[in-house]
DNA sequence: ACTGAAGGCTGCCCGC
DNA sequence: GCGGGCAGCCTTCAGT
């Protein structure tokens, strides 16, 4: 085993850890500074959360269509495939 | 309300959750390169984990979790303990 | 395909994941009794893993760990190790 | 600390435990069942999980909508404040 | 200080 | 045997 490579891959590690909790600091200090101006915070993180989980929905509701895609193979060429096909993507 | 002034907290707080994200993203590299090193990733969060705690904490949770497994009496005597004890005997 | 087939096996699934689920919810229901004794969740939890795992298996898990550590060299001597032993100290 | 008292809180955990892992066993046997009767496993978990989903995202969208009605407070009878409840409702 | 909830992270299981 | 996807655990945070 390599030490010196070993300690330095820790190292690294620890450095953008604290990075990280810094980052995560600075965030906490933003949610005291709104609701010091009279912002509700619970709201503002569930505004937050959503928009992130709008952009991820995105990308998963592709995902989920493709595999329904794949398993209906050559159903999607049928009329009731692509029923099943556009009943996943009115999700959207 | 100041609409504009929440846009503002809003948009900062997301630009440091990118930031932090990116940097989740890095460790998890660090560690993928480890691993493709013969490193034991697994263990290295352990490492990484014990030395985020001081000494003393440490000291402290290992002398618990002792008195605890002593009030729980010889592991042999329990179904469970059994259990794996066969089990250690079968990989032998 | 046939249809009842797939229906009854998606039931039989979904009865067995309340099952799993109910008992996931007394497991959490013991943990609060216990926190409500005076016992320490946090240990209780790592004695319950470690009980988990065979004797042989730990004992390698902590070799391990010894060597990687010690393949660091003394915690003192980085910079998340001093800021450690500082807290630690203030503490006191 | 009561010795024994902790003995039987940790064995009722594992007792329960060994139940979760058996009901865990018996649903991978009937996925395989599945399998063998020619279901497409993966899809088969995606449906399950999706059903999961749908229920729980009625009560999410309550409480979100329970959240915003409450900090919106006395507005929420103004027609700015109908407004975006009825925007979250359409959520559902 | 404790509780309940939310998000991130780890370990597990599957398919390749 | 490996990597991706998914469930469970742990930690953190707002409220009481």
């Amino acid at each position: 085993m390599n030490n010196n490579q070993l300690k330095t891959l820790i190292e690294r590690i620890e450095r953008l850890e604290k990075e990280k909790a810094d980052i995560a600091s600075d965030i906490k200090e933003i949610y005291a500074e709104a609701k010091s101006n009279g912002f509700d915070v619970k709201i503002m993180r569930k505004v937050v959360a959503n928009r992130k989980k709008d952009e991820k929905a995105l990308a998963e509701e592709k995902t989920l269509i493709n595999t329904y895609e794949a398993a209906l193979g050559p159903l999607a060429t049928t009329p009731l495939g692509q029923a099943a096909i556009k009943k996943a993507k009115n999700a959207e």
